[in-house]
DNA sequence: TAGTTGATCGTCT
DNA sequence: GACGATCAACTAA
């Protein structure tokens, strides 16, 4: 599924705005079998939205300041997720610029969207679009085309000290809003 | 470019 | 009471 996402397009309407962005880095994270995994010491409030349906949307807080959302990919009960790294901006960059508080002069839009926390702060994800329906029509995904496995590229899990070992983190080869 | 550190707070132990 | 699925600012080289 976290492959499934890359070059899908995730749509936020914030007010009268949309802005959309292209997945172009994930990494999943698999439940109770996966010592990275917020679900992996099981159900708690915190992490309880990843434990829902698949199709709603695990947003968290962490490190005091920052938020980072996850695509819930399995049925009730499972908690399995696919964290979202990175997107490329493809609509509303003013508003994401705005959000992300970069100044006027900053040429380098690499800056919006590469990492966890820039996207959400781009995006405007914060506490309350945890557990949203991504059937809605506020925050929902749109599958252009399938980039081919060839343009993939997988790696190591980023920022975790357990799971280090499995290659669950992908993305595509040369983009330039990869996170590093 | 690589490496270090401070910010800041909800969650779980 | 410790620490985290991070980021930005800083230092050294």
């Amino acid at each position: 599924m976290a492959r499934e996402l890359l070059g899908m397009h995730l749509v936020r309407k914030l007010g009268s705005r949309e802005l959309v962005g292209m997945i172009v880095e994930v990494e999943a994270y698999l439940g109770k079998r996966d010592p990275a995994s917020h679900a992996f010491r099981g159900r708690t409030k915190r992490n309880d939205v990843m434990f829902w349906r698949g199709g709603h949307l695990y947003v968290y807080f962490t490190y005091g300041m920052h938020f980072c959302a996850n695509v819930v990919t399995r049925n009730e009960g499972i908690g399995e997720a696919v964290l979202i790294r990175a997107v490329e901006p493809m609509k509303g960059i003013v508003t994401m610029r705005r959000n992300r508080g970069l100044p006027a002069q900053e040429r380098n839009l690499r800056l919006l969207t590469s990492g966890p926390a820039r996207f959400c702060e781009a995006f405007g994800i914060q506490r309350e679009d945890n557990g949203t329906d991504l059937l809605g029509k506020k925050i929902y995904l749109v599958q252009k085309r399938r980039i081919p496995g060839s343009r993939v590229e997988a790696s190591n899990r980023i920022g975790i000290k357990v799971g280090t070992k499995k290659r669950w983190r992908f993305f595509i080869r040369n983009n330039r809003f990869v996170s590093r």
